[in-house]
DNA sequence: GCATGAATAT
DNA sequence: AATATTCATG
């Protein structure tokens, strides 16, 4: 701990916010430079650091990428070259947004248009280099805003919702690490991007921390089309919706794969939806497997009386678990995919004809990790016809995924934070896939990541031990927080009314629709998937003998409807 | 350690 | 009912 550190913190090890850089109002912020301009990134680093924030550099917009996706390194704010060498400034902007991180886009020089699309694709702000001392200075303040924000919708939402309580208090009175409170882990736990990567928490937290799961209310990854509640705190997404759009990313991802490679994280990386989670499309693929999904559209509407789960109470857990199996779901495919997906399918024929006999050899893992990679169904079968824009037969037709009708909510990250004029809300129809809660993509977050001392009774102090410590930062360079000074300008200013000249401001505030509504011009046809498996499965299957003992088991998961049907 | 998927919780 | 989380498994 350098000199500078340890004046701020006391003799208890609690943070002392009077000399926290922050004002103790937040212990730290975590910034991502993005940019080959060496001589720019130095001066910014040792500026930054010089204002107390943790700064991780990257000199290319796909490497800063490559750590969003991996997740595990802390980033509130990143600062992205517009004109990234890869040339995909842009891509990275939107993922960040996705991950509601605080994005700043500079340039070199100002172009009108970048500013517009960078705007638009949801970057906070759009500066031109160099920044100003000032406004670096007080960068911090767009994190505590957004902290704040969440803090009060968080708030309003548990108003709204006397019936749920979120911290479990067993949990918390275990795991002593959090205060009684909590509000801080809720918020960062609220956030969308609780994945996989806990894995990559110590095991010991990972139990510690991943309790306290209270229902969650919906959220729209791919629409970002919250309704514009007035009352803003009343809409705190947290629950990934899977809307129709979504839907029909996963399904364009799961016929990309294949029958027998329909992994989550494959399916997760084609979908390339930077919000979501392989969980979340685990659980989704698994209730597509089940044909137990249905649009939300058609939820409202329409009841299945599908004897599903009979089955309830003693099922046990297989050994003959399925691996990469596609789901055979009624599904909605947009139309100019529409030949390749009947090719695709003619080809692969259905994923359930052998989960009698033959699935276990065929889509088990067994020994070989490889296997499942290599497999393509060995056998082809002519569907007889599809149902495509057929009505009768295919209810998603009578429901056209109106994505773009619903306004979005707007969260707006300065709250006038910067003066009124101008910078309302970058993020005002930004990238489709703007979580509306997760902060910080910070797969970590459930450790605390922001020691927000906004209430003295609240403080939850401890060391966020992890931070920036882990190794998988490819090619980036981590600058350990440490005193340096900087030949930046000096602008003084009010903190809170700064606004430096070179800031474009956003001025968009219509515009809510992103750009999945392109997209869903095309979501016009539909394959009726049900059917065709049923057309699949009718040719008869080349081994559909006898059930062996197992056969129960799959029977209930997989085939109780046209499958056993038909057999 | 990790991804997967069935089971189960909310 | 829909989604999230847990946990046995390989």
């Amino acid at each position: 701990m350098s000199e500078e550190e340890k004046l701020q913190t006391n003799t208890e090890g609690i943070y002392n916010p009077m000399g926290a850089p922050f004002y103790g109002m937040i212990e730290e912020v975590c910034v991502m430079l993005v940019d080959h301009d060496e001589k720019f990134v130095n001066e910014m680093t040792d500026l930054l650091k010089s204002y107390g924030y943790k700064v991780t550099t990257v000199d290319m917009a796909s490497t800063a990428m490559s750590v969003l996706s991996k997740g595990k390194t802390k980033i509130d704010v990143m600062i992205i070259n517009a004109n990234s060498p890869d040339q995909l400034s842009f891509q990275l902007l939107a993922q960040a947004v996705g991950l509601n991180i605080i994005s700043l886009f500079v340039c070199d020089e100002h172009n009108a248009l970048v500013a517009m699309n960078a705007l638009e694709d949801g970057a906070y702000l759009y500066l031109k280099k160099p920044l100003h001392e000032e406004f670096v200075k007080y960068i911090w303040q767009f994190v505590l805003r957004e902290i704040k924000r969440r803090e009060e919708v968080r708030d309003g939402l548990e108003e709204n919702r006397d019936q749920i309580n979120i911290g479990d208090t067993n949990d918390i009175g275990n795991n002593n690490i959090i205060g009684e409170k909590n509000i801080l882990i809720n918020i960062e736990e609220q956030s969308n991007n609780i994945h996989e990567t806990e894995n990559n928490v110590l095991s010991n937290e990972k139990y510690k921390l991943r309790k306290k799961r209270g229902r969650k209310s919906t959220k729209k990854i791919n629409e970002g089309e919250n309704l514009n509640c007035p009352n803003k705190a009343i809409k705190y997404n947290i629950c990934t919706e899977w809307t129709t759009d979504l839907h029909a990313k996963f399904m364009k991802a799961v016929h990309q794969l294949g029958e027998g490679r329909c992994f989550p994280l494959e399916i997760l990386k084609l979908m390339n939806v930077p919000s979501l989670t392989r969980m979340q499309v685990a659980s989704h693929l698994q209730k597509c497997r089940r044909n137990n999904w249905r649009a939300p559209d058609e939820q409202k509407s329409i009841r299945h009386p599908l004897g599903q789960g009979s089955s309830s109470g003693s099922r046990q857990r297989s050994s003959y678990r399925k691996f990469g199996t596609m789901p055979r779901l009624l599904t909605n495919i947009p139309n100019l995919q529409q030949q390749q997906y009947n090719r695709d399918q003619t080809r692969r024929g259905p994923e359930f004809l052998f989960s009698t006999i033959n699935t276990n050899n065929i889509f088990s893992r067994g020994g070989s990790s490889t296997q499942q990679q290599l497999y393509r169904p060995p056998i082809q079968i002519q569907p007889h016809y599809f149902n495509i824009n057929n009505s009768l037969n295919n209810p998603f037709l009578l429901t056209q995924n109106n994505a773009a009708g619903g306004l979005q909510e707007q969260h707006g990250p300065l709250f006038g934070m910067l003066g009124s004029q101008g910078l309302q809300d970058p993020i005002i129809g930004s990238s489709n896939y703007r979580s509306g809660l997760a902060f910080n993509c910070w797969d970590h977050h459930t450790q605390n990541l922001y020691n927000l001392d906004l209430n003295a009774a609240v403080v939850t102090t401890y060391s966020g031990s992890t931070i920036m410590s882990d190794t998988d930062i490819e090619n980036a360079t981590i600058h350990e927080l440490g005193a340096a000074n900087t030949n930046f300008q000096q602008y003084i200013g009010e903190p809170n009314m700064f606004v430096p000249s070179n800031i474009v401001a956003a001025s968009h505030a219509s515009d809510t629709e992103g750009c999945d509504s392109i997209e869903n011009e095309n979501y016009n046809a539909y394959l009726d998937f049900n059917n065709m498996d049923y057309h699949f499965q009718n040719p008869k299957p080349p081994s559909a003998n006898l059930p062996n003992e197992h056969d129960s088991e799959f029977d209930q998961v997989y085939s109780d409807d046209q499958v056993s049907a038909s057999i």
